[in-house]
RNA sequence: GCGGUCGUAGUUUAGUGGUAAAACCUCUGCCUUCCAAGCAGGUGUCCCGGGUUCGAUUCCCGGCGACCGCACCA
């Protein structure tokens, strides 16, 4: 038997198909059609999505001294994204050219009445910069021209369409195209999800689904400074759904509505050297994501220029993964300077400080935040790891294999028990026995189904790393059984014990 | 949100104005001493809603969903 490479280019139809068909993920409320932007998690995927969040939090949390966890609730006081920014900044009205199909901020265009005479002619329009009101009065004077109309052109009054009325929209030409007609009114994409609480649906009662969990942190700060004994630098990490109403989610759990982050909150004393804390995070998130199996060669850095910062960043370096789609975000190392806090301390009125023994003085730490979408990386290990390969067996024939390379940290199921045959009753029981076994410490699969080929190559999509197969010499003779590795497909007897002291370093 | 393409078993695909097919998967039984073997049997499909028609899975309209571009992604 040999194996050729596997091929180059992972399609996502592919990666879809094996995920519906293995029972990793599945669109969400698909029996009424589907709803854009939701996924379920099924038997294997939720296995696999928890497995990816276990490793984070022990390694993030429980193996480290620096850092404590936190689970706040999706819903917090409205306030909490007005002082984070997230009302005013997720609600910018937009417009659409219809024709050119460009995109307008509607507070960013600008529009005039062309009145000659007293008499409106026609409507200008203008994108926001140093000469808006000038370009205006231009194009005022040019349709003058253009209509032949004579007469006094009275100066432009400029305004921008969040102002303009749905008739005067009809008649203001696009910046694009310059002819009317085609512009949208503004319509407000809020990103976040709004709702309701208590049973009062008026405006008082509005409250929001968090869009990143990260609020939770900087909002319960105090609390963990006054409750536990953590010392500057520390951290606060939590892992949790956040919602976002985008725009047009697409390729596949990639951009959803509906996604689970895990973030951490790494406070650091206002004087302290944030860019070297910046790069050590850095490092750590590579190292991270090679310890879960992702090849380093799919993983690329991308420096977040100056000039296109977020508003309370100084520096953000995303970390790249290389998807079928193409190379996108994965995990965003953001220094978010004390923004966060002191707005917090400035809406709240409740003093977001922490007192330095050594300087006897109060101070308002600075935060350097690695943010990454536990959605993100489960579908970065399904494509990096997602093989087709030919087979071919001994008789020459060539055969398709598919196989999900996952590291064994993660993968949904660790080891298959597999008696070598189904109708012979002593290797079904001991079969059993070691499976019960296993199962007690390791998530494990039995299967008894079928040719002991068909039973491997089930395992291998699912991504099992190990099958252990009970054969006569099992009961027989020494109690050794034939280990199958999953990428090799290779065969050795080993005993129980070192089937055990393998799983034991290989699953942390 | 706009434009294009598309929507048939779990998956991948045939096909039709007269209610539909194959392969693989899955399930049951037999067999089987290590890589999707064989034999027998079983479950299961025309995205949703209107319209045209004697009759619609097929044609038309609308919706929903998917993919690809554009735009968006504090």
């Amino acid at each position: 038997m040999s194996t050729s490479s596997a091929s180059a280019e992972v399609s996502m139809d592919a990666i879809v198909s094996l995920c519906k068909r293995r029972g990793f993920i599945f669109q969400s409320s698909e029996i009424y059609g589907g709803i854009n932007g939701f996924f379920d998690y099924g038997p294997l995927g939720v296995e696999l999505k928890k497995n990816i969040r276990d490793c984070w939090w022990n390694d993030m949390v429980r193996r480290r001294d620096d850092v404590v966890g936190l689970e706040s609730s999706i819903i917090m006081h409205p306030k909490v994204w007005e002082a984070s920014g997230h009302v005013a900044g997720f609600t910018d009205p937009l417009i659409d050219c219809k024709v050119s199909k460009q995109r307008y901020r509607a507070d960013q265009l600008f529009f005039a009445a062309v009145v000659v005479n007293g008499e409106t002619i026609g409507y200008v329009s203008a994108l926001e910069n140093e000469r808006t009101t000038e370009e205006l009065q231009e194009k005022a004077e040019a349709l003058k021209r253009k209509k032949a109309v004579q007469g006094q052109l009275a100066a432009v009054q400029p305004r921008d369409m969040t102002e303009a009325k749905p008739e005067e929209i009809a008649l203001v030409p696009s910046p694009a195209t310059g002819e009317p007609g085609s512009l949208t009114p503004p319509r407000a994409f809020n990103m976040m999800f709004e709702t309701f609480v208590g049973p009062m649906r008026d405006s008082s009662a509005v409250a929001y689904l968090r869009p990143e969990t990260a609020q939770g942190m900087f909002a319960d700060y105090k609390n963990v400074v006054d409750s536990t004994r953590v010392k500057l630098p520390f951290g606060i990490a939590q892992t949790g759904k956040s919602f976002r109403n985008e725009i047009t989610p697409r390729n596949f759990i990639f951009r959803s509505r509906e996604f689970e982050q895990m973030e951490m909150e790494y406070f650091i004393h206002p004087d302290a050297d944030w860019l070297k804390c910046h790069e050590e995070w850095l490092a750590w998130c590579q190292n991270w994501l090679k310890s879960i199996g992702l090849p380093a060669d799919h993983l690329s850095l991308h420096e977040h220029p100056k000039e296109k910062l977020a508003f309370y960043s100084r520096r953000t370096v995303d970390i790249m993964f290389k998807y079928p789609f193409g190379v996108q975000e994965l995990w965003g190392i953001a220094a978010r300077s004390d923004y966060d806090l002191q707005q917090h301390q400035k809406c709240s009125g409740v003093p977001q400080v922490y007192f330095d023994e050594a300087t006897k003085q109060k101070v308002v730490p600075h935060v350097i935040e690695p943010a990454v979408g536990v959605d993100r990386i489960l579908l970065a290990v399904l494509c990096a790891g997602y093989a087709e390969e030919e087979i071919k067996d001994d008789k020459g024939n060539v055969e398709k294999r598919v196989v999900l390379r996952l590291s064994p940290r993660i993968a949904p199921v660790k080891v298959a028990v597999l008696p070598l045959l189904k109708n012979k009753e002593a290797l079904v029981g001991r079969a059993k026995e070691l499976y019960k076994k296993l199962q007690r410490r390791y998530a494990v699969s039995y299967d008894d189904g079928g040719a002991i080929g068909k039973r491997y190559r089930r395992q291998d999509e699912a991504g099992t790393p190990w099958c252990v197969t009970i054969d006569f010499d099992t009961i027989e003779k020494d109690g050794t059984f034939t280990l199958r590795e999953r990428d090799s497909m290779q065969q050795k007897r080993i005993s129980e014990a070192e089937l055990f002291a393998l799983l034991e370093e290989q699953v942390y």
